[in-house]
DNA sequence: CAGAGTACTTTGCAAAGCAAGGTTAAATAT
DNA sequence: ATATTTAACCTTGCTTTGCAAAGTACTCTG
């Protein structure tokens, strides 16, 4: 494997891991329908792919972390416009929390590295 | 699926999605084997079971990221000592730049999401 | 040499990202 | 009105990978 899909690789995988807490940093703005998240990830450099958000989304779905209503659309098929539950904001809490302590673990980490590395 | 088996799964998935990263950055600071990573790891609260970092170690060391050297211990089998190659250098490198967009993307995420709770 | 402790490895299962292809609905063109 | 295009959402199959559990191998102590 050439290094440049390797790094690749385990720059997706972070992403990856935080999918979920994004998702629901997302929705908890505003209801909003799948095809606007993905717009709304690109702008943040987040790259996702439908068949990433889909099953997720149905997953947050079935966990009950999240709901949707359908609503027309002008052009084109209904939408389904997902909004947090109660569960989901409490999720997101305890998400947001472990956003920080891994934060504080990695920084801490990444500062040693500096040091060693004279700035 | 529970809630709380449902928001440890996602933790974890935050987790992993550094692991690579944060291994080499444990690396990076000095040579050290597997079982003092463990508890490397642990100090840092990012619990990571031998099933797992072995099998991460062979990886990094295939794409050439890593590369270590046997050492006698005096109380059990000899131990491989791992350090960065200078391609896990500039994975490293990379890795670092990735963590700090990435971080910033989520950063606006949530000073966002807090606006939006009044604080 | 038997047991304990330490270190590394392997196997098998399950979760999940993703490419690719599918379905459905509205709007537009012919 | 039929065909094509566009927008949404869904599904299938492959592959990767974390992890529990079991296995191998080496050293030291009694």
């Amino acid at each position: 494997m050439k290094r440049d899909k390797y790094t690749e690789n385990i720059q997706s995988q972070m992403r990856k891991g935080s999918l979920e807490f994004v998702i629901l940093l997302i929705i908890s703005r505003k209801a909003i329908y799948a095809a606007d998240m993905l717009k709304e990830l690109k702008k943040y450099e987040l790259i996702v792919v439908e068949g990433t958000l889909y099953p997720l989304l149905n997953r947050l779905k079935s966990s009950g972390a999240v709901e949707y209503q359908w609503k027309e659309s002008k052009s084109g098929p209904p939408r389904k416009y997902y909004k947090l539950t109660s569960k989901g904001k409490k999720l997101l809490d305890a998400l947001l929390l472990n956003w920080n302590n891994l934060n504080q673990s990695i920084n801490a980490l990444i500062q040693s590295y500096e040091k060693n590395n004279s700035r």
